[in-house]
DNA sequence: CCCAATCTACGACACAAGTCGTAAAAATAT
DNA sequence: ATATTTTTACGACTTGTGTCGTAGATTGGG
C-alpha cells in the first residue's frame, strides 16, 4: 500500500512538476539511473491502477498527475524507518541523520526556523 | 546488499541482547508482529548466507551474533530514505521526522546545540 | 496520403522477500 | 528405551518489484 522506491522516484517528479508526460517523468528519471522508457510507462501503468496516480488522456501523449499527497507518503516512509530501525524513537532517528549530514547554508535556515516556531509554542 | 525490513528486525533483536537462540529471537519478533518459528528460523538461515550473521552450533540449539554493524546498517537506511525521498536533503528529512512529532524539551536543546555547532563550523 | 517516428498496451521474465509445511534429527521426559 | 517435544533443514509457493521486448496504435512530416 506504500509506494516502492521506483514509485517514489516517479512520484518525486510529479510532486515537482504537476502534470506530466511519459517522455518527461523519464527523462527525469533517467538522470538518475540508466532505465528504458517503456519501463517508466509500465511503472506509471501500474500506479494507476494503484490509484497512486491518476490519468489523464489527451489528444496526443498521455499525462500524468499524482494522486498520493506528499506529505502523507513521506510522513509514513520516515514513520516506517523509525518504527523498524529505531524503535520507534525520532531523537533516535535525529541523531543518526545529523551524524553524517553536511547541511547547506538554506537548511540551516529552515531547520531554524522550525526550531523557533516549535519553541514560541510552547 | 542491504537487509530487508524482516532482517532489520532480527538483527535489531542482535545488536540488542547480543548472542541469542532461534526461540528467543523468534518470542522477540513475535512480539511485534505475528509470524511462525520457522519463517524466523529460514530468516536467520538466509542471513548466514548472506553474511549478515554468524552462527554458533553450541551443543544444543544454535545461536546467533550479527555481523552487520548498527551504526553502518542505520546509517545506510537513513542514508537510502534521505536519497530516494528527500532529494538529498537530510535537514528535509528531520522537518518531516519531527514535523508532525511533539519534541521534548530536550530534544529541542539537542538539536539547537547541534545547529550552532554547524553554524560554527561554516 | 503514406512513411517514419513516437507512444501505448501487454505479456513475460528474473529475482527478492516473506511465508509456511513437512520431514528428519536432536534433545528431553517418562 | 521409548515416546514426546523441540529444533533444524529444506523445499515450495505467493506476491511484489523491476525490468524489458514486441506488437499494434497514433501522430506528424513530406
Amino acid at each position: 500500500m506504500s509506494p516502492s522506491e521506483a514509485e517514489i522516484e516517479i512520484l518525486q517528479v510529479l510532486w515537482q512538476h504537476g502534470r506530466c508526460t511519459v517522455r518527461f517523468i523519464h527523462e527525469q528519471v533517467s538522470q538518475r539511473r540508466e532505465v528504458r522508457y517503456t519501463t517508466t510507462l509500465k511503472q506509471l501503468q501500474r500506479m494507476v491502477e494503484k490509484h497512486f496516480v491518476q490519468q489523464h488522456k489527451t489528444g496526443k501523449s498521455h499525462e500524468y498527475t499524482a494522486l498520493l499527497p506528499e506529505q502523507d507518503v513521506k510522513g509514513s516512509l520516515v514513520q516506517r524507518l523509525v518504527n523498524t530501525a529505531f524503535k520507534g524513537s525520532t531523537a533516535d532517528l535525529l541523531l543518526h541523520a545529523l551524524g553524517d549530514s553536511d547541511p547547506s547554508e538554506d537548511e540551516l535556515d529552515a531547520l531554524e526556523k522550525w526550531l523557533e516556531k516549535k519553541r514560541s509554542e510552547k
